[in-house]
DNA sequence: AACACATTTCGGAAATTCCCGAAGTAATCA
DNA sequence: TGATTACTTCGGGAATTTCCGAAATGTGTT
């Protein structure tokens, strides 16, 4: 097998067609008929002599090996991406795109410096279509450093060389529990560590046991990474938990989560920009970097104010 | 502008030009004639935008945003090397361009195991092509970092983060005079530091200050990064400085250059082999990295037993 | 068994790409 | 000044690519 050029929108058809999760999805979106989807798959498969999916009425799955290509093809359009970048900036132009990654629920976080960097980046440089990645920290990480991402924004408890780490915000986070959990009657008073050490804690996985840590507790009763995740089992009454209070506050207001004592049990999770260290950034991404860290220090001005 | 497909091998036409240093040298390599790469040159001027090179009667000559679109265009064609690299592994087959550095003035040292790494590899991975790169440490390091070499064989004093080093083997470096330096005639008996200390010295400075400390000299008199700039400043008979013994012993032999106190003055370059950290390597650079360390045992060994 | 659905195969028309040679231009060399 | 070199422009034919629609295939569903 040869990479050459035509290949290129080979793995692009293919990349679409992961992404929507069969043939018969991307059709709309490649704009081409099915045939020819089907020829484009096969002719990919013929070159690299792998097969990359089942398909077929019974659904769309990808083999192991069309999995790793996937990543490999994503890896490979992210360079394109960043070329393209690296072009424009010599035109003094801002234009491409641009791949950045978050971790979810920040959306709802009014102090989150994102929605405003990302206007007042929109502005500035209106040619630049924005890719947006909702993911874990680790697996950020790991994208951030093959490529596949120029920059994400999240908490980074780990130090990894080879990224370059810039503080941008910290998030609040509480400590909950349901209505149906033995604690919540007692939650807005004083809980001595010793009480809820005893308790099963739905953690983070990404954060390590920094929690388990702070609430002097041995190990975790369950591990989410994913807020709507945690929040189900909190919600269960069977954990407790730590949740961003942004999110957290329309339960609280509907009487099902209580925050548990909100004077001793607050900690706050450090969100950083990462980027690759070494490749010399494209002027696009530094540009947004530095979007992020103005709104950054806008909002946190406007939260003092307000105070 | 657009990266499309097509993009991909006007770049690889670009960087041919700037490897042959022209159009009509080109010519030959590319196998097409002087009219069709005219004509993609001015499409990928058009495309991006940008002048690349000077060119016509006068001589050809890259623009600066020439240079700088070069560099990212090596970058892209990196990635697609690796990608083609790791695809072939998906297959379970070792091939693809395998891009390796190296530091010049290596190939008359008998005890590098790079030609015998080369041979073995060759024999177990035929397909495999491979790109040597001639450079210096620290441009190799940056060219292993942002993907444009796989790997790289050399001294590498820095540690740079995001770098793995393995080390390989060690390389005997002696000091030397030319028979026109004032102390040629007591070369080869004992020479004190303080004396050498007020020679001047033509230093590598990719080693920082490690040849000057050696020697309690307060700075270097010259600073050459290539042997044979070094060589052509110690034959002048102005400086002295230190070469590797394989190199320096036709003219040793010739009576031109004398090897100073190799009694006392010795020191060994550590060479290791830097492959970029995270970036989850091809099978083929791990084989390749495997091969050059079996190969340097073996090389040590030999050493030892003729002894 | 009949049907619906997702994909594959095939043939072919339209568009595009590839690349050449001839003629032209501009700068240097003799 | 004229020859030479190095590239550019233009026109056009051959080859390839692109993508469609029609029919075929195979597999779950009813």
């Amino acid at each position: 097998m040869q990479v050459q050029d035509t290949d290129l929108k080979l793995l692009r058809i293919f990349e679409t067609i992961v992404r929507c999760g069969g043939f018969a999805a991307a059709q709309p979106i490649l704009n081409i008929g099915a045939s020819s989807i089907s020829e484009y798959m096969s002719q990919l498969e013929t070159r690299l002599g792998l097969r990359l999916c089942e398909r077929g009425r019974a659904g769309f799955r990808l083999t192991e090996e069309g999995a790793e290509l996937h990543a490999a093809a994503q890896r490979l359009l992210g360079a394109v991406d960043t070329f393209h970048l690296e072009a424009g900036a010599l035109r003094n132009q801002l234009c491409g795109v641009l791949r950045f990654g978050m971790i979810e629920a920040t959306l709802t976080d009014k102090y989150s410096p994102l929605p405003a960097a990302i206007r007042e980046f929109g502005q500035m440089a209106p040619e630049v279509r924005l890719h947006v990645q909702i993911d874990t920290p680790g697996s950020m990480e790991q994208h951030v450093l093959d490529g596949r991402l120029h920059l994400a924004v999240g908490p980074f408890p780990a130090r990894i060389p080879g990224l370059d780490y810039v503080p941008l915000y910290r998030e609040e986070q509480g400590l909950y529990c349901a209505s149906t959990h033995p604690l919540y009657e007692r939650a807005s008073g004083r809980v001595p560590v010793a009480v809820l050490s005893k308790q099963r804690l739905a953690a983070r996985a990404y954060l390590g046991n920094q929690e388990l840590k702070l609430l002097r507790m041995p190990q975790a009763a369950a591990s989410v990474d994913n807020v709507e995740g945690r929040a189900m089992l909190i919600l269960s009454g069977n954990y407790i938990g730590f949740l961003p209070p942004h999110y957290a506050q329309p339960w609280v207001d509907g009487g099902l989560l209580s925050r548990i004592d909100p004077e001793h049990y607050v900690t706050h999770l450090d969100f950083q920009i990462i980027t690759r260290k070494g490749g010399e950034s494209a002027r696009v991404v530094l540009a947004f970097c530095n979007q992020l860290q103005v709104a950054a220090k806008q909002v946190s001005r406007a939260t003092r104010n307000s105070k």
